[in-house]
DNA sequence: TTGTAGGCGTTATCAA
DNA sequence: TTGATAACGCCTACAA
């Protein structure tokens, strides 16, 4: 990739230290950004490699169009000059980008960072850029977003969730370009999904509370979205079973673990004989877990959890925190996966696909 | 924004549920992306408002220069026909991209997306979209983008860290656009800084040990970095102090929960006459405060943890966390504002700010 | 205040 | 297998 074989031995705490043993003191302010040398165009390489432009275009595009000898020469000074395709002209003659926008709903959420991550892992190493946009949970800021996607004209697109409103659906549809949706399993994807049922993992959950002998049960999440679904295949569930529903509370906005807490805290101050709670993420069952402990309770026996998300610390925080969940990062790669080939316009053999989901029994139940 | 009035409320759990109720069935499989229709071009919104291409894009960038009349005619066209600039065809004309690239050491940390977050509250209203990238602390990763960046062409570049790589800081430098560095206090940035000592935070933690009067002390972090650097901080303050350091454990890679719990369990078997623990970051205080919980240890008597960052779980886990840290979120707005002027090409009143270190006393400590 | 001419760098198309 | 030509959509420079 270098011109050189220039060392390149990661600093190490000497080094660091060294430099840094001036930091308080300001810079200078002289730090105005120099002008870098102009990049090499393609017209320039055609010259070195005595070719024309399209033939250099062509050796990097399509080799194998390219005799030998002068794809070997080209790509030697294409190397050599560090040259790089202007992915503007690129995307202005050509009509596609390199850009795949994905947006989640929380970027501070492991989950959906994992997803992207996994979905990175796939496209990068073929040349894409993710771009990250969040949602926040709003449907405005999604409609927002979408809308903002026309300017972009991105190579496909992907979200950590299913696009609920049909306005918001339409406009993506007529972008023309591979759509990705995610985490639910909605009956009319609008083009490509990835996807695991809500439904069923709210009836897991109350299929393993039915299991381990739990009858008064309740349930902590959002009304809106996935926490619905969740809350509604937990319905069924615990119908089913013959369970008693005795709370289901509201946390609604982007949840956190303060909301867990507190939501646990009202619950047990409505029915203080709950045995157990579901709760539709991790945050809030984190939240829960530890305002259960703070109130001395033990876990399972005065009260068990369960959380969705297999988040990290679900496992780490005493007694460990019972999960429903899936392979985010698995999840990501097949999205990456199937847009790819999307994009390639191969022909998937599925437009759809369902991740499996698992339940991580830990001490919380 | 849309051209119709329509309804957009937002689905209840009964639109929800009432949809997915049919969640398990397959999708139907003729789901193909359809062709959107090709959007409007300048010339088209020219041609509606009888004037020529060049003043609708006056219209839309200079609007001043464009007369009071004709200029609302165009933009009501602009707004009713959904007219977006095509940002390829601008780029590649004006030289100019609206794209700002982010990269941060990993994304799973909330101060980095914090600080992402931040910059994008700042960049976004403007019409400027954040992209963002994962160094994963590497070194190599970090020369590989760095060299993507060139084909990327963006109009800025943040970081969450410093690059200390003498060539990658040339590349840098050789693009002749804005960088933004952050997260520590280099004397000689590549060009803009929104940062802080590390070396100071280290300091801190040793002054804070001193000042509660714990005298054996130790270190569990990376040995490159940031890590480093608040070491030296730290070496420093313990000498000025008095303090004992008994034991300085390394963490290589990106760290977890489970290496602070292991580094403390390793940090015990060595020498259980520790008195308090300086982590270089709140996932390894906190995998260090659950494993010195698990082991029956009471905080802060038994053993003092202290950790850098201001993670929101620092102050959920009972005792709550003691951190070393600075305003992510802040520093990112701070880094977003003097990014847009510079991108304007005014003169902010300096390249460089410091933001402050502070110590939120919880119970571990 | 508005318009004309031309080119940014690449690749599609067609011809050789 | 290679090249000539033109065009992608917009904006800078200059002219009116």
């Amino acid at each position: 990739m270098t011109d050189t074989g220039a060392e390149k031995r990661p600093p190490t705490i000497d080094d660091v230290v060294r430099v840094a043993k001036a930091e308080p003191e300001l810079p200078a302010e002289d730090g105005a950004v120099r002008e870098g040398t102009a990049p090499p165009r393609i017209v320039e390489i055609a010259r070195l490699a005595g070719v024309s432009p399209i033939t250099v275009s062509r050796a990097l595009r399509q080799p194998e169009k390219v005799a030998e000898a002068k794809r070997r020469k080209i790509l030697e000074i294409v190397e050599r000059t560090g040259y790089a395709t202007n992915p503007h002209a690129r995307a202005l003659r050509s009509g596609q980008s390199n850009i795949v926008a994905a947006f989640v709903s929380n970027i501070q959420s492991q989950q959906f960072c994992l997803a992207v991550q996994g979905c990175g892992e796939v496209l990068e190493p073929q040349g894409y850029q993710l771009m990250i946009g969040q949602t926040s949970y709003s449907y405005a800021k999604e409609t927002t977003m979408i809308q903002s996607l026309r300017e972009m004209r991105p190579a496909a697109v992907m979200f950590t969730g299913v696009i609920e409103i049909e306005e918001n659906r339409r406009a993506l549809r007529a972008l023309g370009i591979p759509i990705m949706e995610t985490w639910a399993y909605p009956r009319d994807p609008i083009d490509m999904l990835v996807g695991f049922s809500n439904i069923d993992g709210g009836r897991l959950a109350a299929e393993h509370f039915a299991g381990r002998g739990y009858r008064r049960v309740a349930f902590i999440g959002r009304r809106s979205g996935r926490g619905a679904l969740r809350l509604s295949g937990f319905r069924e569930g615990a119908h089913e079973a013959g369970l008693d529903i005795v709370a289901e509370l509201s946390v609604d906005g982007v949840s956190s673990m303060v909301d867990g807490r507190r939501a646990l805290g009202d619950l047990l101050s409505r029915d203080a004989s709950v045995q157990a709670v579901f709760c539709a993420n991790d945050l809030l069952a984190t939240g829960a877990l530890l305002e259960a402990r703070r109130r001395g309770m033990r876990l399972p026996d005065d009260i068990a959890i369960l959380g969705f998300g297999h988040q990290d610390i679900a496992d780490e925080l005493p007694p460990g925190l019972t999960t429903v969940g899936i392979d985010s990062r698995d999840l990501g790669r097949r999205a990456g996966q199937l847009i790819l080939q999307r994009m390639r316009s191969e022909t998937p053999d599925s437009l759809t696909q369902v991740v499996d989901l698992t339940l991580a029994q830990r001490g919380s139940s």
